[in-house]
DNA sequence: CTTGGCTATGCAACGAGTTGCATAGCAGGA
DNA sequence: TCCTGCTATGCAACTCGTTGCATAGCCAAG
């Protein structure tokens, strides 16, 4: 149920349509939850029915309505008491792992160009949160003192900037690796 | 499709009922991929069914009957097949981080012990690893020199013992941050 | 001797997440 | 002019994953 929680949290820092949320999550939230819009009209649409958030249509000129949610008493609540229930720690789930021993059982040396597409992808995402970090909490422009939403804002975009540099790292061992079996061992 | 290839993976590297692989699953596979014996003998029927697999039953004594599994041509064409495919990057999903940003609106330092508890967590499992890595590849009885499919074993390892060591590291900054707030902002 | 735990497999129901498709108006470029 | 792409919402069908329960024999501890 932690989508219903992300979306509770993202509409308590700001209001807005299914189409925004979905966006944000490919973006701020991006780096801690993934959804797609389908996903999120279906349960911003029974979040709604539950009294845990309020709609306002709003009309606009050329392009089509929205509509934009918000929280109210009962989904805030909901998500005060979520807040103090344990969770479990989350587990991998890395398919890329899956194919990196499963090379044992054909040509390791295929996989180099997939992981090295991988490293770009994280790659990218790094210069992508560093440079949202810049703007948003260490640059000039950043507000000081950061209130306590951004304190915590900020060490959740560290925590993604973090993963992403062990990850990097991690690929350049599993390339050297790929790559010294390659010549070891030219094709099984 | 993961779960299918994961399966065959590790049928590869060892036959074995459903029940052996739920519980490599807990164990190895477990810093790559997770599931419940459940998924486990619903996908394993399907594959057998689909000709990737072959069964045989073994009847023992003071125990159940298993059925042992084994990969036959066409699941080791699957795999190949699927190696050769591009995937997706993993993205994110960490109901933790949901949490914490959802802290700043309640009292952020009910979360201090939450947060402790998964950083014993990760630091059992890096625990965990770290003894595994020494059984396995770098200590006295390990085999030298290691096969390729070990030291893919190994690689894979070695990124889930960072990711652990990375997570540690996070946690003790976001608990740094939430007893900072916590004493600025004494209860919201 | 009863309770709990381990091996071993499985069904049924549910909830979470993905993929394909549909609608519909507006804007901009080839 | 047509095609692509953006905003904006949604249905239907599907697969993936979780939870609760059931069976069944053996073993060890209390």
């Amino acid at each position: 149920m932690a989508l219903e929680h992300a979306i509770l949290v993202s509409l308590l820092e700001k209001p807005g349509s299914g189409y925004e949320l979905a966006r944000r999550f490919e973006r701020s939230i991006g780096y801690f939850w993934t959804a797609t819009h389908q996903q999120i009209y279906r349960v911003l649409k029974r979040m709604e029915s539950e009294g845990l958030l309020a709609v306002r249509a709003l009309s606009q000129q050329s392009r089509p309505d929205k509509k934009e949610y918000s929280v109210v008493g009962p989904g805030r609540a909901a998500l005060a008491q979520w807040l103090h229930e344990p969770i479990e720690p989350e587990s991998m789930r890395h398919d890329l792992a899956v194919k990196i021993r499963g090379a044992a059982f054909d040509d390791p040396s295929v996989l180099i160009r997939e992981v090295e597409r991988h490293r770009q992808v994280h790659s990218d995402r790094l210069a992508h949160y560093v440079a949202g970090e810049l703007r948003d909490f260490t640059g000039p422009a950043a507000p000081t003192p950061l209130d306590a939403g951004q304190e915590l804002q900020h060490v959740v975009l560290r925590g993604g900037i973090t993963y992403e540099r062990m990850t990097i790292a991690w690929l350049d061992d599993v390339l050297a690796t790929l790559r010294r079996l390659g010549t070891s061992h030219p094709h099984a």
